[in-house]
RNA sequence: GCUCGGGUGGUGGAAUGGUAGACACGAGAGACUUAAAAUCUCUUAUCCAUUAAGGGUGUGCGGGUUCGAGUCCCGCCUCGAGCACCA
C-alpha cells in the first residue's frame, strides 16, 4: 500500500493536475487503523510498517457485505411494521405508483419482471422520501389463457395450479425487495375479483356497450379459441404462433369504435412514452374521406346503389371498375341480379375459408370476380363501370365498396392489369369541387374495430348474462313506454339479460373436463348445472352464457381495485378513487400498446361516462420499459437463454441484483444481460458497506461537491435515468474514500438516503449502524443548496478557432473579461496568438472561452 | 411500403449546440501474498512523435448551418421495433 501510494503521487505529477484532480486515487481504510496512518504516513514509512498497516487493513476491510441475513432480517421488518402501507383513507400527499401485474404462467417471475417492478419501485421509494404518501400494489393477473396453457402443459387444473402459482410468485416478490403494499394484493381469478369484472361486464351491457354478433372472427385452431384483433400478430396466434384461421361464431363486442375519436383525441394530453402514443394513433388509424353514392344498373326496374368510402375524391373521374369485399352484407343482396351466381359464391366461399396468413401474404396475387350484369355509373361522369368481388378489399373498414382508380392507386392497377379491364388516365380535379359535384359525405374512418371479449375457455370469468326464450319475443315487440322497463343492451339483444349485481359472482365451477374441445363451445356449455339459470327477468328457466371474458377485461380496471380491495360491497369506493386515481406512474411493457392500455383507457371512459368515476384518463404518466436480452436475443426457455432472478439474489442478494438490471442502461431501453455487470455492482456495495461499517465521520457539513451529487441523483431518479444516478453514486463514494477523514456525518446520510432507493436493505441496514432512527425509506430526501453549486472552481477551457488549446481553473461566476485578461496570461495560449489578432470572443460562462482569430 | 427509435472505444454505456468517451466491465503493468483469490495503485479511442513537450484524426456515410456539431438542417446507408392490401 505504501508503495502504490508514493507511485500514485508521482505519477499525478507526470500526467497533471488537472487529470489527478478527475480521477482521485482510492484508498482503503479501516476503523482500526487512524486514518491519518494510513493516508498521509503510509507513503514515508518503511515495507516493515506497511506490513503492519494491510494486517490491520485485512482484519477490517475488505469485509464482504453479508446480505443474506440482512435481507431477511428487513424484508420481515418492513411487512411488520408496514413501512410501505400508507393510510388510504387519511394520505394527505397521495401518489399511485404503479407496474403492471405479471401472469403467472411460469415457474416464476424471470428477470425481465424484476427489471420492471425495481425500475417502478426505484421511482416509488424515492417520491416516498421525497414526502409523498406511495402506493405501490401488486397482484396477479392469473385467469385466462396464458395460465390455463401453462396448466394444461403441466398436468394440472388451472385452479390448482393458481394456487401453486400464487405461492412461488409470491414468495419470489418478497425477496426482490420491492416496497409493495401487501395488505391490498389481488388476483383477477379470486371470485371476490371477478365478481366486479363481471360487475362492470354488465355495466357496458346495460349502457349498450356489448353487442351479440354473428361474425367471422379470428379462430386458433390450436387454443380452441377466438381472438381479438390485438391477439393476431401478422396472421398469427399472440400465444402459441399457430396460423390464425377464420370461423363464423355467434360473440359478444364491446362497441370500443364508439370512443375511437377520444381514444384518439386524449392521447395529445397525456404525458406517455411518444412510442406507445404513436402505436395507439396507428392502431386506432383515422383517415379523413368521403363517402359518395353510386348507383347500379342491374338491367331490371330495380333502383339500387351503394356507397365507397374514399379519401381521394380528386381521382374520381379515374375510376375504371368497383370492388366489394367477399363478407359484405350488401353483395349477399346484389347475388339476386347478378348472372353467374354460382361461380361468386363459389369465390365468396374460397375467400372466407382462407387462412388469414395466405390472405395477407406480401406476394400474393390478387383474385377476383366479376359480378355479370351489374354496372355500377360513375356519378361524375354518367360512365358504367364494372363491379367486381375481390378479398383484397376488407369488409370491415368503410363500406367495404371501393372504387377502383387504377392510374392513381398500385393495388387497384395491379387489379386492373390482371383482369385486363381499361385503366382510365383521366386528370385530377379539384378535391373540393369533386365532393361538391358528386354529393359526397365527409365522414371520418377509423380502422379500430369492436373488441371481441368471449372466449371458448374454461379458465376466465364467465359472461355474466342469460339468455330467455320466453322474454325475448317480448323485447322484440315492445314498444313506447314498455320500453323503458327494458335496458339498452337488452333492447339491443332482445331475450339477453344481465346477472343482477346481488346474484353477482358468477362463479365459474370446478370441472373436470376443463380443456377445449374445438367444438367453438366452452367447457362450461357441457355443464348443465352451470348453465341452467333463471331469467333475470321473468323468473323462467333459462340458460346461462357460457363462453368466458377475454383476460384483457380482467386487466382493463385493476387499477381501480386495489386501494378498495378490502371493500367487500362495491368495486371501487368513490371517495377512495378520487383521492387515488388516476394512477400517478404507471410503468410497464410496451408491448402492452395497443392491448390492456387501450382497452384500460376506454373502460376508464365509459365508467366516466356512467358516472362512476371522475376522470377518463386511467394513468396519467405512462413509462414503457425496455426489454431485457440475452446474448443480443429474447429470452425464452426454448433457446435456452432465460436467466433466473433467483439464482442472483441467492448468490449476491437482491440489491446486486437490482442494481445490476439498472446500471444496464436507461430504463426505457432495456438491455442485454451480462454476468460481467455483476461484478462492479458487487464491488461498489461492498466499498458501501466498508463506508458505512469502517468510517469515522465527522461533525462537520455537507461537502462542497455533494450538493452536486445530490442534485444529479435527484434529477436522474426523476427522469428514470438510474444508470447515471448509479453513476454518481459510484464517484462519490470514490470520493470518500479519496479522503476519508472528510466525510462528515451529513455526507454519509445524504449518500445512504440517495441510494436507498435502488438498494434498500443494504442502506436500511447501515442506517441502523450507524444510530439513525426509524427506516431509511421514510427518511426525508436529501436537499442541497444551490449557492454551494456556484462557490466552486470549474475548468475553464480555452479555444482558439474552435479548438481546445488549453485549460485552467477559475472561480464560478468570473466575468468574461477576467477570462480574457487570465486566458491572455498563460504562455500556451500566447504561442498560437503570436502575430495574429484576436477577431471575436465568444464566452460560455463556467465553461469556456473560444478566441476567434 | 408507412410510422417510431437507434448507429459513439475491445464491451455496456456518458455527454442543456461548448473539454467526446463520465461510470463500469474487460485488458495490460505494478503493490500485497509462500501461492491463489480478494483488495489497492497506475495505464487503457486511435495515429505520429517520444528525452520531454506536443501534434493530427475520430461519434454509420456525404453535404450544410455555426466562432464551435455526437447533438441542428438536407440527402443517403444500416440495424431494431410496431403497423401493414385501411382505398
Amino acid at each position: 500500500m505504501k508503495k502504490a501510494s508514493s507511485q500514485k503521487t508521482v505519477s499525478a505529477k507526470s500526467s497533471g493536475a488537472v487529470k489527478s484532480a478527475k480521477k482521485p486515487a482510492k484508498m482503503a481504510v479501516s476503523k482500526k487503523e487512524p486514518k491519518k496512518a494510513a493516508v498521509k504516513a503510509a507513503p514515508k514509512k518503511s515495507l516493515k510498517s506497511a506490513k503492519v498497516v494491510k494486517k490491520a487493513v485485512k482484519k477490517a476491510y475488505p469485509k464482504e457485505y453479508p446480505f443474506k441475513e440482512i435481507e431477511k432480517r428487513w424484508s420481515t421488518n418492513w411487512i411488520e411494521k408496514k413501512v410501505y402501507e400508507p393510510d388510504l383513507k387519511k394520505a394527505k400527499n397521495p401518489f399511485y405508483n404503479l407496474m403492471m401485474f405479471p401472469y403467472p404462467s411460469a415457474e416464476g417471475l424471470h428477470v425481465g419482471n424484476m427489471y420492471a417492478f425495481t425500475g417502478t419501485d426505484i421511482y416509488g421509494r424515492f417520491k416516498r422520501m421525497s414526502g409523498f404518501d406511495v402506493f405501490e400494489p401488486i397482484g396477479l393477473d392469473g385467469f385466462g389463457i396464458h395460465s390455463e396453457n401453462y396448466a394444461m402443459k403441466k398436468g394440472v387444473h388451472p385452479m390448482k395450479q393458481a394456487k401453486v402459482a400464487e405461492k412461488n410468485f409470491y414468495n419470489q416478490l418478497k425477496m426482490i425487495g420491492n416496497g409493495f403494499a401487501w395488505e391490498e394484493r389481488l388476483e383477477t381469478y379470486n371470485p371476490e375479483y371477478y365478481k366486479f369484472t363481471q360487475w362492470i361486464f354488465t355495466s357496458l351491457f346495460n349502457a349498450g356497450l356489448a353487442y351479440r354478433k354473428n361474425a367471422p372472427v379470428n379462430w386458433c385452431p390450436s387454443c380452441k379459441t377466438v381472438l381479438s384483433d390485438e391477439q393476431v400478430i401478422a396472421g398469427r396466434c399472440e400465444r402459441c404462433d399457430s396460423e390464425v384461421s377464420k370461423k363464423e361464431l355467434n360473440q359478444w363486442f364491446f362497441r370500443i369504435t364508439k370512443y375511437a375519436p377520444k381514444l384518439l383525441k386524449n392521447l395529445d394530453k397525456l404525458d406517455w412514452s411518444e412510442k406507445v402514443k404513436t402505436a395507439q394513433r396507428n392502431w386506432i388509424g383515422e383517415s379523413k374521406g368521403t363517402q359518395i353514392k353510386f348507383s347500379l344498373d342491374t338491367g331490371t326496374e330495380k333502383e339500387l346503389s351503394v356507397e365507397v368510402f374514399t379519401t381521394r375524391p380528386d381521382t374520381i373521374m379515374g375510376v375504371s371498375f368497383m370492388v366489394v369485399a367477399p363478407e359484405s352484407e350488401t353483395l349477399k343482396e346484389l347475388l339476386n341480379y347478378v348472372q353467374n351466381r354460382e361461380d361468386v359464391e363459389q369465390y365468396i366461399f374460397e375467400a372466407k375459408n382462407k387462412p388469414e396468413v395466405e390472405r395477407i401474404a406480401d406476394d400474393k396475387e390478387k383474385t377476383g370476380i366479376v359480378l355479370k350484369g351489374v354496372k355500377a355509373i360513375n356519378p361524375a361522369n354518367g360512365m358504367p363501370i364494372p363491379l367486381y368481388v375481390a378479398d383484397y378489399v376488407l369488409s370491415g373498414y368503410g363500406t367495404g365498396f371501393v372504387m377502383g382508380v387504377p392510374a392513381y392507386d398500385e393495388r387497384d392497377l395491379a387489379f386492373a392489369e390482371k383482369y385486363d379491364l381499361p385503366i382510365l388516365n383521366a386528370p385530377l380535379i379539384d378535391r373540393d369541387k369533386a365532393i361538391k359535384q358528386v354529393n359526397g359525405k365527409e365522414v371520418t374512418q377509423y380502422r379500430l374495430r369492436d373488441w371481441c371479449v368471449s372466449r371458448q375457455r374454461y379458465w376466465g370469468a364467465p359472461i355474466p348474462l342469460v339468455y330467455c326464450e320466453h322474454c325475448a319475443e317480448k323485447v322484440k315487440k315492445a314498444k313506447g313506454a314498455e320500453r323503458k322497463q327494458y335496458s339498452a343492451g337488452e333492447l339491443e339483444n332482445p331475450g339477453w339479460f344481465a346477472v343482477k349485481e346481488k346474484d353477482l359472482p358468477v362463479e365459474l365451477p370446478f370441472v373436470k373436463e376443463f380443456r377445449p374441445e374445438g367444438a367453438g363451445t366452452s367447457p362450461l356449455a357441457a355443464v348443465k348445472k352451470f348453465y341452467t339459470a333463471k331469467c333475470p327477468k321473468c323468473g323462467k328457466e333459462a340458460r346461462r352464457e357460457t363462453d368466458v371474458c377475454d383476460t384483457f377485461l380482467d386487466s382493463s380496471w385493476y387499477f381501480l381495485r386495489y386501494p378498495s380491495v378490502k371493500s367487500k360491497k362495491v368495486a371501487f369506493d368513490s371517495k377512495t378513487t378520487a383521492k387515488w386515481l388516476p394512477v400517478n406512474m404507471y410503468l410497464g411493457g410496451a408491448e402492452h400498446s395497443v392491448l390492456h392500455l387501450l382497452y384500460s383507457r376506454f373502460v376508464t371512459m365509459v365508467l366516466k361516462d356512467l358516472k362512476l368515476v371522475n376522470f377518463d384518463e386511467p394513468f396519467t404518466k405512462f413509462r414503457a420499459h425496455g426489454l431485457v436480452i440475452k446474448d443480443g436475443k429474447k429470452m425464452s426457455k426454448s433457446k435456452g437463454n432465460v436467466v433466473n432472478p433467483d439464482d442472483y439474489i441467492k448468490q449476491f442478494g437482491a440489491d446486486v441484483l437490482r442494481m445490476t438490471l439498472m446500471f444496464m442502461g436507461p430504463l426505457e431501453d432495456g438491455g442485454d444481460f451480462r454476468d460481467a455487470g455483476v461484478v462492479g455492482i458487487v464491488r461498489f456495495l461492498n466499498r458501501v458497506w466498508n463506508f458505512g461499517t469502517s468510517f469515522n465521520f465527522s461533525n462537520g457539513e455537507l461537502s462542497q461537491w455533494m450538493h452536486k451529487t445530490i442534485k444529479e441523483v435527484t434529477e436522474d431518479l426523476e427522469n428514470l435515468k438510474y444508470n447515471t444516478a448509479i453513476s454518481e453514486l459510484m464517484v462519490a463514494i470514490n470520493n470518500f474514500y479519496d479522503k476519508p477523514d472528510e466525510v462528515s456525518k451529513k455526507d454519509r446520510d445524504a449518500f445512504l438516503k440517495l441510494l436507498a432507493p435502488l438498494a434498500p436493505f443494504i442502506t436500511e441496514e447501515l442506517w441502523s449502524v450507524v444510530g439513525n432512527k426509524g427506516s431509511i425509506h421514510r427518511a426525508s430526501w436529501p436537499e442541497y443548496d444551490k449557492k454551494a453549486l456556484k462557490e466552486e472552481n470549474f475548468d475553464l477551457v480555452i479555444q482558439i478557432n474552435g479548438k481546445v488549446r488549453h485549460t485552467i481553473r477559475a472561480k464560478r461566476g468570473i466575468s468574461e473579461e477576467k477570462a480574457l485578461k487570465l486566458a491572455l496570461a498563460e504562455e500556451k495560449v500566447n504561442q498560437f496568438l503570436e502575430g495574429e489578432t484576436i477577431k471575436k470572443v465568444f464566452f460560455v460562462p463556467d465553461r469556456l472561452i473560444n478566441l476567434v482569430i
